[in-house]
DNA sequence: AAATTGAACTTGTATATACATGTTGCCACA
DNA sequence: TGTGGCAACATGTATATACAAGTTCAATTT
């Protein structure tokens, strides 16, 4: 059973994500809240933190929750979206290889518990495109720990992220990253049509789950030429 | 004054970046903090909340809360700290130019609402090195919105959050940030001491704070070369 | 007309309490 | 000796309540 202050922040994350409440609106008060959802304070106060964090609503005292921004979202959490030019809808995803179940790579980026060794990973690789420009080249690597039918999936301009949200009740929690910026060379120059040597950025992230010890990890080349990487925290 | 879970906040917060809490210990549970500082559960939790959300603890339901990373902290927030090797104390600032009271630039990296523009701003530019290697080089740019002899103060070796924090109770709250790799040119390869042509990361911030309306924007330049960046979220 | 007061709203802080659920370790029983 | 189960303790969720403090706006006063 999902708790009643996840309700409502689920409900509330998608009207805002959805543009019912759109930048600047400002959300029912806590008491229309508890009203609307037969809950106590503490319990909407516990939603609207959540929303807080995402970076989705702000509050004032005496004013209000505000809504603060809708992300540009290409699924990948924290830093997230492009420049404001960029829309969902032009945003398309293309899988390369995968999902696959394999062995983890050796001398992986980062520490593997033994369950997770033990375990072997879903490989994914992925292309994201705007305006038929691919802008990211994208390796996941997911522990194959309890994700019946998962590598049967289809991806095709699918949220990971969402996926998991939806068929397995995992959250993405939070997580770390490493972010460089390198020479694009070797397979980069192709999958992102760069020339040999342009700056590259690079990340290297370890996302955390709902679901304790269990990660996704990934590896990430952007071409930041036309566009940025935006992201709130 | 300060609420009572600021006050635990902070304190646990300091021990845990001075080292009396390490990385794996169990911070005293949630009654043993209500005891210790006469509060009650929900004040308690409260604070833990804000050192979770720092990423400074995790939380285990029936075990306790975990103390889980003591960032390298190098006074940039989210994305703050270098690899492991990197501690406080090799880290080390250097002043290029500023505090001086200034104007905006004409088109900012961000928008700014007509009060900032009419205020001007502070400017400071600084060059960060590890172990005599420049890594970082930081333009910071903040309103001249009531902040009594700052452009006096002295900066070196000092966190311009800590100076916020410390002498005018302005806390950074969030922000939102741009990222890019590109290529070093211009002064960049002087000031970092790379060779032209090199893959740097470029990063341009807006800060939130407590304070409402007022901001701290920054842009970045980091030699990512030898030292990824690292952040949590 | 301008300024002040105050009521009615908002979110912020805090207490007291209850039960649910996950974790650990010890004790009694087979 | 081993193991199952229970007690004790951890955090998670939720209610009910109270007062503090910031905001807004309209009524009242000057």
């Amino acid at each position: 059973m999902l708790p009643q202050y996840r309700r409502v922040y689920e409900l509330l994350r998608k009207h805002i994500l959805e543009g019912v409440y759109q930048e600047g609106d400002i959300l029912p008060s806590e008491n229309e809240l508890c009203r609307l959802h037969g809950i106590t304070r503490p319990t909407v106060r516990q939603a609207l933190s959540k929303l807080m964090n995402d970076g989705l609503i702000h509050k004032h005292q005496g004013k209000g929750s505000i809504v603060h921004r809708i992300p540009q979202d290409i699924g990948i959490l924290s830093v997230s979206g492009t420049t404001s030019a960029i829309g969902k809808k032009i945003l398309k995803t293309h899988i390369l290889s995968g999902p696959t179940i394999m062995q983890w790579p050796e001398k992986f980026i980062f520490e593997l518990s033994p369950v997770e060794v033990e375990s072997g990973c879903i490989y994914l690789e992925r292309v994201r495109m705007v305006n038929e420009i691919p802008l990211f080249y994208d390796i996941s690597y997911i522990a194959n720990i309890n994700l019946p039918r998962f590598s049967s999936r289809t991806f095709e301009n699918k949220s990971l992220f969402e996926i998991l949200r939806k068929s397995y009740s995992i959250e993405i929690k939070g997580g770390e990253q490493r972010l460089k910026a390198i020479s694009a060379q070797g397979n980069i120059i192709d999958l992102l049509k760069v020339k040999k040597g342009n700056p590259i950025l690079y990340l290297e992230r370890k996302l955390e789950t709902s679901r304790a010890n269990f990660f996704v990890y990934s590896t990430l080349f952007c071409n930041t030429e036309t566009h940025s990487l935006y992201g709130a925290f």
